[in-house]
DNA sequence: ATACCTAGTATCAAGGAGGATACCTATATG
DNA sequence: CATATAGGTATCCTCCTTGATACTAGGTAT
């Protein structure tokens, strides 16, 4: 293994670099159940979000594959977000990630 | 839900949050089968990190709970590092994460 | 005429994370 | 005496991400 840059050759690094947006888990979240609008899911998004940064996550989650753009040719425009093959196979990780979310909320709970 | 800040209450952002830092994942995985000394795991590595992040990151994963530092009293230092008990339930994650990070890399090759 | 709608982009400022470097501890070894 | 050891911390600098704001399009509603 090249130890220059795992990525591309290590899943953990590929994936760590993938999730390093801040709102990237929650999108793929939100997308996992089919296509949602962009102010749709603005407004399910907590409100420090503002709607340049879900912009440039979406594009970004669409630059690596994961999420696909379709564009309605319709004033006002319409566009819908929704989750690529790859993107859709990720549902394991979700689930896997929101069990263990939940766990350590209560961890963190009986902590305080 | 508060939308202000869904930490502690939403396991998505929860465990965004948690994975932030660009070190998190792989050292999880790298921490899984067992305590690991600090030079051993800075070794295991990517030449790229410095000690002192190695360390930052460390630290923030000791403080959220997710590993155990063990000091001896020795000279020089031996210090060992290892999954608590809610870092070890981590490992279905990571098992999920390194399936789709394999298949994420295989896109991608054949993307290019 | 004016305002509103959606889904953006352009630009700038602020903050935080990471990296580079220097320094610390106390012992053992050459 | 100098150096290596292991595992740090303190400080500074830089880059990247995020957020804030202003602007765009063309059609519809007031």
């Amino acid at each position: 293994m090249d130890k220059k840059d795992l990525f591309g050759l290590c899943p953990y690094v590929t994936s760590q670099k993938i999730l390093s947006g801040k709102w990237s888990i929650y999108l793929l979240y939100l997308l996992k159940d089919g296509p949602v609008r962009f102010n749709e899911l603005k407004r399910m998004m907590p409100e420090e979000i503002t709607h340049t940064t879900l912009s440039r996550q979406l594009k970004s989650l669409e630059e690596e594959g994961l999420i696909v753009r379709k564009e309605y040719s319709q004033i006002p425009p319409k566009v819908e977000y929704f989750l690529s093959e790859i993107g859709n196979k990720f549902d394991k990780v979700l689930l896997a990630l929101g069990e263990w979310g939940e766990e350590y909320i209560e961890f963190i709970k009986e902590k305080a």
